[in-house]
DNA sequence: ACGGGCGATGTTACCGTTAACATCGGCGCT
DNA sequence: AGCGCCGATGTTAACGGTAACATCGCCCGT
């Protein structure tokens, strides 16, 4: 807007002058009103209504020592997985009057340190963090400040505080077995970069320990790492197939990698699942739509988000809390591509 | 973290006193280094490592009367859309150290409001909207309050400051022009809920405009109106289809319901584009891998977010602007869907 | 009639930082 | 040698709220 010649912001001392009245009895009318007469109380909403007076949440916070923010910090936010976790953790957070900061870190652990320490800076009452895979700077900063902490997504022994998550090994693990026991034996693997993500680290060595299981030898040649896109999904399933042209199986650690396989796939004619078998991961909405439909494992995304935000929103009341770590499970969903 | 027996957060005064100077210089010695004694500096320096000290951000907010917060109202985060517009408006603004605060509308113009009240309160130092549509509330308190404003996705002659967009009418009416000129004759329209969704609204016109341009009179059985998400388009193509059986193109307002109706058009058997043609809108990575690939409108997402965060990050340091609407227009992507 | 208590309101100080102005010593210039 | 200036640092007050304690009538019970 045109910066004009406005008026300051009103204040709080404007509206008491304004009621005959002192600052405190107008802080009290706003934020405890039964402490207040209500001939009062009716006179100063008038008049905070009339010069639109709105209370200054930063004077607040730094008298409060709380301000009412909440830092979430993502690897980023087009993933449609990530955004449901977010849009799930901003909901429940906004039940309880707090608001929600972003930041990216680009799948990067100093990413993640950097954003870190701009949230302590910006004191935030508590964070939620992606995955369990932190720098030593950003844990010790995080121990120093002593907020309540939620990390998403994975599972630890060891969490820094509070967590919400699920075990990426094993639903891998689970996946991969599947493929066994349907028969495929030539199975490839198509992941996101495992470098700072330790659910793609998780679940690629879930993928490993089952074939080790079944004893059936992967050498590195039966990987592919690539960015977590679809386009990127597509590419590495020429790869592979081009690669092995005897697979029969491909796991892919995301929906988004598994549909770009499929459509790759289709594109070289290849009949799904007779020529080629495809599991996926996260059960997308697109997933189900596929045709075929998406063989995949169902994380519970928004949920992750609005459990990790009840969380905090317990803790920052201080209510007591059922349990600081909670795995929400998966659930094997088989479909038509296996 | 466990709230345990910790020293309270170090303040500049503790810094101060262990480095045996005034908490000016220690400030100084953060912010304008060069006007400290290089041994000075120094000495504060290792202060500040030792014991761990961060600026409190909400205080310096308070004296300094801005507080690097740039807050976004979306609709929604889980549209890979909307999301590649907040990343690209995180990524510009970090540049600058802004930091983003996020609310979601949930598409309703009142939950705008509300988030927007929030954001002033929280003396946020400038916004971006998405959309054209506001209360009257909302554009009341903006122009009160008089900070830099930046509205996204659409065109308007009366902007309330700034804005980056294109016309989703222009644009709208130029892919229904096309199915008209590759011999379509009966169109159908599968869109998002227009309420308090302009761009929803704009290219719905477009699409009436363009019929009517051409003498096709387009009842509403013709329309179908429905959530922005996948199996939403796939729904809406069922009833589309059921209620036209003779339906020979559809325009769909945005591509994850194009792609929910193609995949419902190859469950019934149909070819695309012999049987049906489908057109969608936004260029998702996901069109161009669609079998056959689908013919659609790209628009800059990712640059929208990123212009309107520089805007607002020249506005804010000062910097003069060379416009304050900038149309980043679109680009007509013609597959094999039509 | 008087003391106690309570409801309504006011006063003071502080949250952590920085702008603005003040101070102080030394060095260069004439 | 004296003056002025400048670099380095300190002091004061303010940003806009709120906690904690103080004050002041008034009503009630005995």
């Amino acid at each position: 807007m045109a910066a004009a010649k406005r008026r300051p912001r009103p204040r709080l001392e404007e509206v008491a002058k304004l009621a005959g009245v002192s600052k405190m009895t107008v802080t009290r009318a706003l934020n405890e009103p039964h402490k207040v007469a209500a001939a009062t109380r009716e006179r100063i909403a008038r008049i905070v209504k009339r010069v639109g007076y709105t209370p200054d949440l930063t004077a607040r916070g730094l008298t409060l020592q709380r301000t009412g923010l909440v830092g979430a910090v993502v690897p980023l936010l087009t993933n449609s997985l990530i955004a449901e976790i977010v849009q799930g953790l901003s909901d429940a957070l906004a039940v309880h009057g707090y608001q929600l900061l972003v930041g990216a870190s680009g799948f990067s652990a100093r990413g993640e340190e950097a954003i870190v320490r701009a949230f302590l800076s910006r004191r935030v009452d508590a964070m939620y963090l992606t995955g369990i895979t932190h720098t030593k700077a950003t844990r010790e900063m995080l121990a120093r400040a002593g907020l309540p902490v939620v990390e998403g997504g994975n599972l630890t022994r060891r969490p820094l505080d509070m967590l919400v998550g699920y075990s990426s090994k094993d639903a891998a693990a689970l996946v991969t077995h599947h493929l066994f026991d349907r028969g495929y034996r030539h199975l490839g693997y198509i992941g996101a970069w495992p470098r700072d993500n330790d659910r793609a680290r998780d679940r690629r060595r879930g993928f490993a320990h089952a074939c080790a299981a079944v004893s059936l030898p992967r050498d590195d040649s039966w990987y592919v790492d690539t960015d977590l896109a679809l386009p990127a999904g597509a590419a590495a399933m020429a790869t592979l197939l081009d690669r092995h042209p005897d697979v029969d199986a491909v796991f892919c650690s995301a929906d988004a990698l598994a549909v770009g396989a499929m459509l790759e796939a289709q594109r070289r004619g290849l009949a799904i699942p007779d020529d080629v078998a495809i599991a996926g991961f996260d059960d997308l909405d697109l997933a189900a739509q596929m045709v075929p439909p998406l063989t995949t494992l169902r994380v519970p995304r928004y949920a992750i988000g609005e459990r990790a935000g009840a969380m905090i929103a317990d803790r920052l009341a201080g209510r007591p809390m059922e349990a600081p770590v909670v795995d929400v499970g998966y659930t094997f969903v088989p479909r038509a591509t296996t």
